[in-house]
DNA sequence: GCGTGATTACTCGGATACAAGATGTCCGAGTTTGAGCGG
DNA sequence: CCGCTCAAACTCGGACATCTTGTATCCGAGTAATCACGC
């Protein structure tokens, strides 16, 4: 059990953005080069986030992406449950919800998911800032 | 990112030996048709237990699996790492372990790690067997 | 100077290719139990 | 009754086969800014 690249490569492109904060959209080339990953992947990561309504994407000549309104208050947890999904980790196969293993797999889960939702983008563009 | 099966198979395999806690140990084909999957893949699945320390093979006739030692302090956590490995769950690839975004997110892992490592197998046998 | 069209620089989305890991099967080898058989 | 052999019931481990998912590329289509040109 892995996060995915993508979540790495979503995670440090929000930071990115945040950390610039622009109005002026930031072309996907721009943002793949720091990552070293090809441009077209990275739209193909990116386009998950504008559908999840954290960033907007603008076409054309000096388009590229950009944060939406409430971008201070976008958490890890957004981002990751944009990337990879809100499916909870564990599923019991047999018992179903009702599983005791299953349970406590699921409470854990949150004890990590609470972490990430409390954890703002905004916050660690801060703690960079300052450095 | 999930669990894998796997995880899953083995967690119930080792509950129900737990609750069971014969001396005699129980056949593969026993733990496999419970929870519907091949003695062999259960198989090397129990492998990976077996060389964490948790539990023994016996071979030859009336052969089997067989709690170890040690078995009431087994934690959720213990299985896991036998199973899916140590890895932490997030690599940064540009930045390494300096990257803060990775720092967060092992942070966050640790929490959930805390819950399953608090967790044992043998307290969870208990709730079981008050049913 | 001003509209109009062409060019350019982009993103978007689907289709597709590729790789890796999870899942599952097969088989030969080794091991223990227990039954059968001969002394 | 004892000991020997042999068959049966197991696990072990490696080598495959298969399936799913993540990763990545390619290309045609659409879109907005900018430039060129003609009036």
């Amino acid at each position: 059990m892995k996060y995915s690249k993508a979540t790495n490569y979503a995670l440090h492109t929000m930071l990115y953005l945040v950390v610039a904060t622009p109005n002026k959209p930031i072309g996907v080339q721009q943002l793949a080069e720091r990552q070293e990953v090809s441009p077209t992947y990275l739209s193909k990561i990116l386009t998950k986030l504008v559908k999840a309504g954290m960033i907007e994407s603008a076409s054309g000549a000096n388009g590229g992406y950009r944060l939406k309104r409430n971008w201070e208050e976008i958490s890890f947890l957004d981002i990751i449950h944009a990337v990879e999904g809100t499916a909870s980790l564990f599923d019991c196969l047999n018992h179903g919800p009702e599983c005791l293993i299953q349970k406590e797999m699921i409470a854990a889960e949150e004890k990590m998911e609470e972490h990430l939702r409390n954890q703002k983008m905004s916050e660690l563009a801060k703690k960079i800032s300052m450095v």
